[in-house]
RNA sequence: GGGCGAUUAACUCAGUUGGGAGAGUGCAACCCUUACAAGGUUGAAGUCGCAGGUUCAAGCCCUGCAUCGCCCA
């Protein structure tokens, strides 16, 4: 095919979609359930049903995607397993706001018809973003979406319940949880998100029995002291002794409460006095238990005042901090309020001030799942990468407290719990009991709260395998070699599925667990819709297309740094893809079918060079995949694309390939253009899977899709073509071109003006190298001519550039600037005199040539020499230009 | 309060067993040279946060400090 067929620039719109239809009609994203080849698989972190792809998602994705793609190139039968989560409280959320518009509320519908409604909405909207992540390229196994709320992951989510119930670990109890009044339902610690607020810290005084005076307390929640059941100070506090058995009075009430002595209270805070609401702070919870308080509550689930809030009965919260505020400074019980910052805890799903409170709920005993699942890290079987991130999981997994697991909502698994009400026995079963094994009444009632979605999805790697069935695909395919996600669900879910692999599966769900970085804005603030800097990553592929925005993630993703996106960035690599599409352009206008054998004997130093430097960059890429360095690999191949191949390689070669050198130099340069062409293609495919695969389908001599080519170079390949003389042979050469073109430019020589050079050597192994690439030097210099010259001839006016051993004299013809030259010379001189003070004063230390190694000292020696005979070359050149004015 | 991390060129960041400070963008000069002006050539630019210490040698290791960020309580 020829150049005519391509447009001058890469238009991504059209090619994108075409391409991945043609590998989803394919199906080159299938995984085998059985296979002789090796196997690599990744499950998705899954989305909720709800969302929508952000950032986050798309750093997420694209790393899978390129490990996933990588494997495939080298052969490996790659699982890369898709799907949704339920997302149990934000769908209800999404679902009750349309019913909302149309004036119903959920409990009008009533349980099952509001969860027909749900399964509706999700027929309609949910999972929108199983088709964004198609944009990005992702190339799941999408025949096998799994949903948390599926038939086959609801039956493993209640074989799980069961069994921990069994065995002990799952028990329901009345304890206090993080009640969200909007969501109305129980939170889990982990969902709360704790924001430092400005507050206010009041001090009140509550009465002695009978007296003015009292103790004094300082609390930042007034609204709760109609649930105080004690006022506590400590024992060591000389302000406080002989109260033990002191009472005072609830102010805005007619009750009196005791004093108690516990050490647990902070001398240093407020007063000293705290007020004790064992039913709406965790903390004063455990002092009501340790102290056998009375624990009423006082708030009720929409965080409305109950009755023992007296007069505040039915005030909302808030609203009554106030009301009792007022009422205290009437009552001069009000001594003062300060200022104060807190942290405040809110729902993580809808940002509404949680409320501690006491109820039954269902809870998993975590701590022995936890150290099993804290051993596989400690022991290696698992790598948390980077691995600074298992200090953070052993922090949490060593402190854990218990998991709240039941939600007061509808949308999600039924707890499988039955209750007998004619004779109160419990069933917890896998299947649905119709009536009481114990007395036979079939009047069972089923526990109406549902799980957790966290529950559901700590099963995700084994369940979506067809857990609890002995599978194909779980031998295939379990453990997962490498899970994917960013710290912000280290604990959420990373940890939880640590715990359920373990113990369900008897091996960890994953060997290596990638912890990537979060996206950011440009000014490296978190994007979110009230500050409106977000980038909408559909937004950035319409416009700039999707490879360019993979390979933007990829060059930015280093570990333990977050990545700042913005559209300039995109743009970048936008001209990237460009240039690849322009290389290959170019490329297409010579090599033809045949161009497909290297005549190995017959190549030139640059085709020797760019080879070498192939097989390197492809071991670089391979080697950065495979730890993880995504921007270790996506800088090697962008720098050896743009400035070995591009600018050098291919500047070389043009000679040959326009015919000006024969038909066997043309070859040549059309077999290596053609073959480095491919090699880029391939290792670029992972990062840029859609435009490598639109020009490998040009490229002449390819066939089939380059998703199922190989990755190149093999150790033996590796070792054929990889020629470290040849480096820095063309290195030698490249420098000396930049040599004289330097001197071009700072002498003003207009770019298409070519010029004389006479070249002087004192070595003949350059000698050799010059004049064997003495095209390319005439070429890439743009010379009129290029010959040697002895030490007594050298060339009278000219300016001079020194490369190794050989100085370059550029003629100037009667036009050069003395001055000018002698400056320049002067300037570079100063320079390398520098450099060589440095390095004589570490030879000139004894201690340095005693006690560093050899192979240091060698260097330095060779550093040395190179730098002195430099040195020495500008300081002759530089008197002989002095002599000349 | 506990823990983790960051501080390198104007900007964004690389830099792992300690051994001559790098990239991209931006900037300056010149150039439409037959793949690409979304390009090319050349150049300028850094006491590697501060102060000590270990070492022949420190951006890298140790201690302290400063500033910023995150997580947990």
């Amino acid at each position: 095919m020829g150049s005519d067929s391509l447009d001058k620039g890469y238009e991504p719109a059209g090619i994108e979609e075409k391409w991945y239809k043609f590998w989803l009609d394919n199906g080159f994203f299938k995984a085998e359930d059985k296979s002789d080849k090796k196997a690599f698989s990744i499950v998705i972190p899954p989305p909720n049903v709800t969302g929508v792809l952000h950032m986050g998602h798309a750093l997420n994705n694209v790393v899978q995607d390129i490990m996933c793609r990588y494997r495939r190139l080298l052969g490996y039968n790659v699982l890369w397993m898709p799907g949704t989560d339920h997302a149990g409280i934000a769908t209800q959320n999404v679902v009750e706001r349309d019913l909302a518009t149309k004036g119903q509320t959920r409990d009008q519908l009533g349980r099952e018809a509001f969860i027909e409604e749900v399964w509706k909405w999700r027929e309609k909207s949910g999972g929108a973003i199983i088709n964004q992540l198609k944009r990005l390229g992702a190339s799941c196994d999408w025949d096998r979406e799994r949903f948390t709320m599926d038939k086959g992951l609801s039956d493993a989510v209640r074989k799980v319940f069961v069994r921990l119930y069994k065995e002990g670990l799952i028990y329901q109890g009345h304890y206090i949880i993080n009640w969200c009044p909007r969501c109305k339902t129980a939170l889990a610690d982990l969902e709360v998100e704790h924001e430092e607020e400005d507050a206010y810290l009041y001090y009140i005084r509550y009465p002695f029995v009978g007296k003015k005076q009292g103790l004094t307390v300082a609390t930042t929640r007034p609204e709760t002291m109609f649930g105080d059941t004690a006022v506590a100070v400590n024992p060591n506090d000389e302000r406080f002794k002989d109260m033990e058995d002191t009472q005072v009075m609830l102010p805005l009430t007619d009750r009196v409460i005791p004093i108690i002595m516990d050490d647990y209270v902070d001398i240093e805070f407020g007063t000293g006095a705290l007020k004790v609401t064992p039913a709406h702070d965790p903390n004063d919870f455990d002092l009501g238990e340790k102290h056998g308080l009375a624990k009423p509550k006082v708030i009720d689930e929409d965080g409305v005042m109950l009755e023992w809030a007296g007069q505040f009965e039915g005030l909302d919260r808030f609203e009554c901090r106030k009301k009792a505020v007022e009422a205290l400074k009437e009552l001069k019980l009000l001594e003062k309020q300060e200022p104060l910052k807190h942290s405040v805890g809110k729902c993580y799903r809808c940002q509404t001030v949680v409320e501690p409170s006491i109820s039954k709920q269902w809870f998993v005993k975590v701590a022995p799942l936890a150290k099993e699942a804290a051993d596989a890290v400690r022991s290696g079987r698992t790598k948390i990468i980077p691995e600074t991130w298992s200090k953070t999981y052993f922090e949490w997994m060593d402190n854990i407290r218990d998991w709240c697991i039941s939600r007061q909502i509808w949308w999600g698994h039924r707890i499988p719990v039955w209750t007998c009400p004619d004779c109160k026995e419990v069933i917890v079963e896998e299947n649905d009991p119709d009536t009481c094994p114990k007395c036979n009444s079939g009047n069972l009632v089923q526990e109406t709260d549902v799980l957790d979605t966290w529950f559901s999805s700590a099963l995700w790697p084994f369940s979506t395998m067809g857990w609890p069935g002995k599978t194909d695909l779980l031998k295939t395919f379990y453990p997962t070699n490498v899970l994917v996600t960013g710290f912000d669900i280290l604990f959420f879910w990373v940890a939880r599925m640590m715990m359920m692999g373990t113990h369900f599966m008897g091996d960890v769900p994953f060997d290596d667990v990638y912890i990537h970085a979060l996206v950011r804005d440009e000014h490296g603030k978190k994007m979110s819709k009230s500050k409106g800097n977000v980038i909408d990553p559909l937004e950035v592929i319409d416009e700039y297309g999707a490879d360019a925005f993979r390979f933007t993630l990829a060059a930015f993703a280093a570990q333990g740094r977050d990545v700042k996106m913005s559209a300039s960035r995109v743009e970048g690599y936008r001209f990237f893809v460009n240039k690849l599409w322009n290389a290959s352009r170019f490329a297409l206008m010579h090599i033809g079918e045949k161009d497909t054998k290297i005549d190995y004997k017959k190549l030139a130093l640059p085709e020797k060079w760019v080879l070498s430097r192939c097989s390197q960059t492809a071991l670089d890429v391979k080697n950065g995949i495979e730890t993880y360095k995504f921007n270790e690999a996506a800088s090697a191949v962008y720098q050896f694309v743009w400035h070995e191949f591009c600018d050098w390689f291919l500047e070389t070669a043009k000679p040959a390939l326009y015919e000006k050198e024969g038909a066997v130099k043309r070859d040549c340069a059309r077999s290596v253009l053609a073959r480095v062409l491919e090699d880029i293609l391939v290792m670029l495919h992972p990062f840029m899977p859609f435009v490598t695969e639109e020009i490998y389908h040009i490229l002449p001599a390819t066939s089939g899709s380059i998703s199922a080519a190989s990755f190149p170079y093999s150790q033996e390949q590796y070792k054929a073509v990889k020629n470290k003389a040849a480096e820095i042979n063309m290195a030698y050469i490249s420098d000396l071109i930049s040599g004289i073109r330097n001197v071009r430019s700072e002498m003003n020589i207009q770019p298409s003006m070519k010029v004389k050079v006479l070249v002087h050597t004192t070595k003949e192994k350059e000698k050799l190298i010059i004049a064997e690439n003495k095209a390319i030097i005439v070429n890439l210099a743009t010379l009129e001519s290029l010959y040697f010259c002895d030490a007594d001839s050298l060339p009278a006016a000219g300016a001079s550039s020194v490369t190794g051993s050989s100085t370059c004299f550029v003629s100037l013809e009667g036009v050069i600037d003395f001055d000018k030259e002698i400056a320049r010379l002067e300037k570079e001189l100063e320079k390398k005199t520098k450099e060589l003070l440095v390095v004589q004063k570490r030879l000139n230390n004894d201690s340095f040539l005693e006690k560093a190694p050899e192979n240091v000292i060698e260097k330095v020696k060779a550093q040395h020499a190179g730098l002195e005979e430099k040195q020495g070359k500008l300081k002759e050149n530089l008197e002989r230009i002095k002599k000349m004015k």
